[in-house]
This record gives structure tokens, C-alpha cells and sequence, in this order.
RNA sequence: GGGUAGAUGGCCGAGUGGCUAAAGGCGGCAGACUGUAAAUCUGCUCUCGUGAGAGUACGUAGGUUCGAAUCCUACUCUACCCA
């Protein structure tokens, strides 16, 4: 089942939150008898089960995942490190499969799969503290304005309104020397395999309501118990995460039980329509109502082999 | 039955004669996004119109005024208090 082009293909599943992107994937990675690389910023904390709606136990037999509960909280992973652990076992697995599915709602790390980041270098992490030392003592102002003399060419292009970007732009212009935006100009190697997507999509009102009724599953599933087991880890990354933040909330009584739950709905909604804003971009993308049959499903796929 | 306070856009809530289509918040919609990305940030949100602009709007009905969400009268409803 090789693409035309005779590549083997990645086959991405996408969409929002909740529209049932897992068991998708889990039917096409039976139907080409093939694994399932996740492309999800949150599920492979092995400690987050029930909060970032990982493939069950059950699930996960039913076809071979990557990326799944193979980090655990305590380290810090980010996209750059998941491009590289990813494509590696990418690597692997076109050795065996001439499909792979990949599914994930994480936008940024789909297209770091399937196109590539740019090669940046090492952040030093005394440039990085003393950054976050000087945004927090003279505000964002400061960032602009050393943004506007060591990178004038990103300056005109980010928001600069956004801290965490000028952030991260200055400290590649501090760790390397080299303004931020010369390495976004270099030449992405391409890709050795070829990217099919398929993305998910429901009406707005029917996707909310899935996505309310799923935080009520989570709950009776005892996330309330998984967010007290890693409360020592809040200041963690991986723990700035729906589902969690605000059940510290409560915890922390700054919130009601119930007023918790609602939160975390909000921000499940808000979230989602984060993912589909992303999604909407992709023109390669195939989309698909989320109850179309999987033989229609599996239409689609096929004439975009 | 009497008294007091109140009634503002989907919701909460400010405004107390012109600068008000009406602050702010919430909710909603749309967008940005290259190593924190479930993060971070931006715009829009009465109706019609691409736009200029027009129309309708601050409980209801009248009135005062060049001009009213803002003042007056009556009525309706809500909350609390007295009987």
C-alpha cells in the first residue's frame, strides 16, 4: 500500500478534542495492520491518563502505540525533542509498514512531524533565567525593545504582544549569537515519506456537548485523584494543562467543586476551537463528519494514496 | 394594604441630561502560532451594509427639553421591610 509516488505515508489523524480521533485511528491501524504514532503534547505523560483522555488500557491493545505514557512528568520534553524521538521511530517502523497512522490534536507537533522545525541551537539556561528575570522586573517593553535591536527582522513580524514568543526568540538571539529569524531561513530537509490527513469534524453544538459529557466521564473516573497525585509537580510544564490547573484551583479552595468542572469544560471548548483554528489552515487536509461510516472514511483515504 | 430599593445589550454590571450603540466583566465568534503549544497572544460581538452610513435600543405608556438610559407622571414586575 504504497503511495503512488512509491513513499511510504503517514497517515495523521486530526481534529479537535473529544471528536474521537483515538478510536479512528485504532480502526485505520487495524485496517492497514499497522501502528499508531501519537502526536499529542500531553498524553505521553505516563502520569496524566484520565486528565489528557490517553488511549485505555484496552485501546491500547488493540493496536501498537508510540509515544504513549513513555515520559513521565518530572522531565521536561518539548516539540523539538519529540520531532527527533519521533521521526526516528518513524524511521522504524516505514522499515516494516508502508502506512503508519499518526493522531494527534496538538497542531504544532503534527506539522513538526510531518514538515519540520528548523534547526535551533542549545538554549543556555542562565540566558533563559536571566531573561525571565528581566521581563519580570522591566515588563515586556524590555523584550521589545532588545527584540527590535538583536532581531529587527522578527521584531516586525511577531506579536509583540506575546511574551513567551519574544521570549524564546531572544533566547536563541543570546544563546547563539545570531538573530532569531536566520534560522527560520534555512532550508528544512524534506521529508522521505509522504503526509496524508484526514481531520474530524463535528457541528460546534454537537462537538460541546461531547466535549462537556466527556469531562463528567473524567471525573467519575477519579481525575480529581489523579490531579492530588501529582499536585507536587504543578509548577511543572506538563502540569500547565485543562483539567488540571483547575482542579488546583480547587484544591487550593480558590473554586468550588463544581465551579472547578465548569472551568475545565470552558477551557476544553476554548481549546478545541484553538485546534480547529489550527487545523482550518492545513488545505491538505481531508475533512470528515465524525459519524461518517469508516468504509466512507476509508474511501477518502484511499483516493489519497 | 403601606413603605423602600430596583428594572440597562445573550448574562452580570457601570452610567445619572448632549462627549452613549451605552465602561468593565462573563459567555460566544474569528484569528495568530517553529522547542512552554491542552501553552501564549490578538481582534470582533444590537440589526442592515464591504463601506460611509442608516435603523432600532436602557421594564411599559405618556410628558418635560433643542436634546433623555439619565428629569417628571402613571402603570407593570422583582426584592426587602412594615401591617
Amino acid at each position: 500500500m504504497r503511495s503512488t509516488n512509491n513513499k511510504p505515508v503517514l497517515l495523521n489523524v486530526v481534529g479537535p478534542t473529544a471528536i474521537g480521533k483515538t478510536k479512528l485511528a485504532i480502526k485505520l491501524a487495524k485496517h492497514f495492520n499497522t501502528e499508531i504514532l501519537s502526536a499529542d503534547s500531553r498524553q505521553f505523560y505516563k502520569e496524566l491518563p484520565i486528565g489528557t483522555a490517553a488511549p485505555t488500557p484496552e485501546e491500547l491493545a488493540e493496536a501498537p502505540h508510540h509515544f504513549i505514557h513513555n515520559r513521565s512528568i518530572s522531565e521536561d520534553y518539548n516539540v523539538g525533542a519529540y520531532e527527533r524521538d519521533a521521526l526516528k521511530k518513524l524511521e522504524d517502523l516505514f522499515k516494516t509498514h508502508d502506512i503508519v497512522i499518526a493522531v494527534g490534536g496538538s497542531g504544532l507537533y503534527i506539522d513538526a512531524l510531518n514538515e519540520g522545525l528548523h534547526s535551533f541551537p542549545e538554549i543556555d539556561q542562565k540566558v533563559k533565567e536571566d531573561l525571565a528575570a528581566q521581563f519580570e522586573t522591566h515588563g515586556i517593553t524590555y523584550l521589545q525593545e532588545t527584540l527590535k535591536d538583536l532581531d529587527p527582522n522578527y521584531y516586525n513580524k511577531v506579536d509583540l504582544n506575546n511574551h513567551t514568543r519574544l521570549l524564546r526568540a531572544l533566547e536563541v538571539c543570546k544563546s547563539s549569537g545570531k538573530p532569531y529569524s536566520s534560522f527560520l531561513e534555512q532550508e528544512k530537509p524534506p521529508r522521505f515519506f509522504k503526509s496524508i490527513y484526514i481531520g474530524l469534524e463535528a457541528d460546534r453544538a454537537v462537538l460541546y456537548n461531547r466535549i462537556n459529557l466527556r469531562v463528567d466521564y473524567m471525573m467519575a473516573d477519579g481525575l480529581l485523584e489523579e490531579v492530588k497525585s501529582v499536585i507536587d509537580f504543578r509548577n511543572h510544564n506538563a502540569l500547565q494543562t485543562v483539567g488540571y490547573k483547575e482542579l488546583f484551583q480547587y484544591l487550593d479552595k480558590e473554586l468550588s467543586l463544581e465551579e472547578a468542572i465548569q472551568e475545565i469544560k470552558k477551557n476544553s471548548r476554548r481549546y478545541a476551537k484553538r485546534q480547529i483554528s489550527w487545523f482550518r489552515r492545513n488545505s491538505k487536509i481531508i475533512w470528515v463528519d465524525f459519524e461518517s461510516p469508516f468504509s466512507e472514511v476509508l474511501k477518502k483515504v484511499k483516493s489519497a494514496l
